[in-house]
DNA sequence: CAGCTGCTAGCAATCGATTTCTGGCCGAAC
DNA sequence: GTTCGGCCAGAAATCGATTGCTAGCAGCTG
């Protein structure tokens, strides 16, 4: 590879011109300009990154830290972030803890070593990947889940409403007897909608009695906690699961065990489905604006890279609930 | 940030002694081990990976090119390659070029200025971005498609054989007139997919006639592809979709039209779907192993990391037909 | 013609680590 | 007692770019 010394020589140049040229410098004769970039083009020359960030002590590279990537929550999320970033110079790396604390402190130790310009997370939860972010310099912002014991910029959506909009439905429904499956507690997106679940039953004239099955936020956890739900004694007509690859696992059970959906029993899931309208029956699903969530995350970054200092801002988007047919009695 | 002459002096060492340590170098006193580490602890150092990486002129980096962040295919694929690069001691850095070429050369220039360590690409069929990274010294692993011209190792399912078996299925089932839903001209996986549809059809008796729409490999495709095959004058009994997203797109646009499935429409997909078995009628596709084949990949390129010369390899895994409901007469 | 200003290009320092080379010290051998 | 070799720590060069400072040159003024 060929290094700005061999540009510079092949231009009869100082190494400093060409970086001038290539840097937009104004104080450059056009004449040389012209020769600069021949070289650079008969060179193939590429300036060297490494040694760039470097010199400058700054790169244009964002961490965007997902706690899974087989969720097309975050992959949606992702695709919002980048539109953002290239148009404001930055290239996105994505790392994929696959809800594994210690693949997370892996990917912002390298963050950080890397001298990324920004960091953008959804934590699975490890104390110490946030204490690292929060103790550096580098600009970080939450979404999807609170940092933990973070004061940074976070984008989160209205979990707790939108909980209780799901479970108000089921109860609108007809349903009387309505579980929750969520995910672990400690991860702020588990214990907010079930909080906003517990709400919207004891809202209720006689008070319902919750009945809550904790599980990871994967399909298997859901399948699980689905079973489990089933053979309990009482057993409920009906089911509130906190997100999406988790309501998949309780479906898959329900279909297993030749559950009649709606039915036996009614289902609303957080978060949307891609294929949400096209399993039969058609599922019920609190819709979060996904694109949205991580357009708004980069801007905060890019607002954040500009002025380090500063109050941190907390967005919150609404989610929306899509009725369809899984819970309709 | 600390830097490694501050741990120096903290630990009253010089900066080599440091070095060595914090590289495992064995000719350094316990004593001043000991030193050191404590200092780098107290000042809570973290060593400045962009240096490192100018100084010894490589990186740990990996840049994992796909080119459809929310197709299911592509994420599977991507964490086969995860696990290995891990153990392997390399971070992935996973960038979406979202079916762009010019994205895709923003990410190629990228992962070249940032002496990245090595790429897997499942190329979007820019000739420039697969020029640079031939013409570069980087290793590279070509994955689900071929490279441009590329001389590169390459990781494939039997597009051909997959999509042959497909076929005769449908023909199988009793569909005579079916119709193929393949992707852009010169990417490898719809050429090759359509040209297994054809083998099929031309090796029955008679020889059935075949009935082709071209579009991008997306949801809203193959939603396109399919009206305009169903308001055709030889309107097909049966379809094969080259690709997982424009099944879903297919499948939409059946459900949006009432045509029952597999009554007046078999139905078979090119790649699994997560939730294949979930809709009704149960989606006959034809599975990919799609982690083993990121696997493969990254192991390919560890290989070619350690030796860059030699022959490229190409590994071709199988494909296999997966019968559901979708396609049964 | 001397002196000043403005423009531009090159020198050299710098970023923070790694690594080669040098040299001091110590023990063993002659 | 001297020499040699081995071991280990530090000095300094190095990676490839950027950038502050300096200096040369041209043109203008007095």
């Amino acid at each position: 590879m060929p290094t700005i010394y061999d540009v510079a020589r092949e231009a009869g140049v100082s190494a400093a011109t060409v970086s001038r040229v290539l840097n937009g410098a104004r104080t450059v004769d056009p004449a040389m300009v012209a020769r600069v970039l021949t070289a650079v083009r008969e060179l193939g020359y590429r300036p060297n990154a490494v040694a760039r960030n470097l010199r400058r002590s700054r790169t244009t590279l964002w961490a965007v830290i997902i706690s899974d990537i087989g969720n097309p929550f975050f992959t949606a999320t992702v695709r919002g972030v980048e539109d953002v970033a290239q148009q404001a110079g930055y290239s996105v790396v994505l790392c994929n803890s696959d809800e594994d604390p210690a693949k997370e402190e892996t990917y912002v130790a390298a963050a950080l070593s890397e001298q990324m310009a920004g960091v953008i997370i959804a934590s699975s939860g490890s104390a110490k990947a946030a204490k690292s972010l929060l103790e550096s310099p580098i600009p970080v912002v939450a979404i999807d889940r609170q940092l933990p014991r973070g004061e940074v910029d976070t984008v989160v959506v209205d979990n707790e409403a939108g909980a209780r909009t799901a479970t108000r439905h089921l109860l609108d429904a007809g349903y009387r007897r309505i579980a929750c499956i969520t995910g672990p507690e400690g991860v702020s997106t588990a214990d907010l909608r079930l909080r906003g679940y517990t709400t919207a039953l004891s809202a209720q004239q006689p008070p319902a009695e919750p009945l809550v099955a904790r599980t990871d936020f994967r399909e298997q956890g859901g399948y699980d906690a689905m079973e489990s739900l089933l053979s309990s004694p009482e057993r409920p007509d009906a089911v509130f699961v906190a997100n999406n690859l988790m309501t998949v696992g309780a479906l898959r059970c329900l279909a297993d065990r030749e559950v009649r959906v709606p039915g036996e029993m009614g289902v609303v899931g957080f978060d949307e489905i891609p294929w949400a309208d096209l399993v039969r029956p058609s599922l019920t699903t609190v819709a979060q604006p996904t694109y949205e969530l991580g357009r708004m995350a980069a801007r905060l970054l890019v607002d954040r890279i500009a002025t380090p200092a500063g109050r941190p801002a907390t967005v919150v988007l609404p989610a929306e609930l899509r009725p369809r047919q899984s819970s309709a009695r």
